[in-house]
DNA sequence: TTATTACCCTTGTAACACGAGGTACATCGT
DNA sequence: ACGATGTACCTCGTGTTACAAGGGTAATAA
């Protein structure tokens, strides 16, 4: 995976997910890695301190549960993570049309 | 703009439009800004870094153009920078289909 | 018992986008 | 003639980032 390339988009992705459902932190990583089909594993150091920063940003909010299975620290979208995740996904849409209108070809 | 998703997409871009022809620094903020209707504009600051950077990385290199209109410095692309795009090609379709999936919903 | 998996976290490093600054020359309006 | 604007190149400093490498605890599997 080209480590540059996840910058910018790591956010969106998460706020994606969480966007679903409550979610705790390694469950993420499970669920990216399905998805990828064992493509893409994100590491746990960019996983937590993503995390720390979407929170400090109060676009996530987070909760602990203690389960039989032990504690885990589920987190949750706020409303400025919704509208967050709405401004990144139309950023992400201006860049993916100028990857293509540059690939397409110039005049 | 948000700042950090342009990370790991410039190189997709200037790649991608060098790839059409040979361009000049200047002149692909012009077909960005162009391409986006004005809502993006490159900074040359990033501009002459990644064309550095991506020269450094022999994925691109240059020629002096001396014209009527002045100096110019063409950019033009090599075996190892079509290589490399058609890798971040790959790169970015992943990222985008992980984008789509978690926000399609959640098993 | 030992190893593996699930789950959380911190710190250091290299890379990056951008803003702010600089230079040089041409063109255009007044 | 002259200042402003546009073209065209560049550098340096700053803040932010993804990741590797480390550390920890507890449950389950071998």
């Amino acid at each position: 995976m080209d480590k540059e390339m996840m910058k910018g988009s790591i956010d969106l992705l998460l706020l994606s997910l969480v966007s679903q459902r409550d979610l705790y932190g390694y469950e993420m990583t499970r669920i990216l890695k399905q998805y990828s089909e064992d493509v893409y594993q994100m590491s746990e150091g960019t996983l937590y301190s993503a995390l720390k920063r979407l929170e400090r940003k109060k676009w996530l909010d987070s909760y602990w549960s203690e389960t039989e299975q032990g504690r885990r620290k589920y987190y949750r979208i706020t409303e400025d993570g919704r509208r967050e995740l709405e401004q990144k996904r139309a950023n992400w849409k201006l860049i993916e049309s100028l990857v293509r209108k540059s690939s397409e070809g110039l005049t």
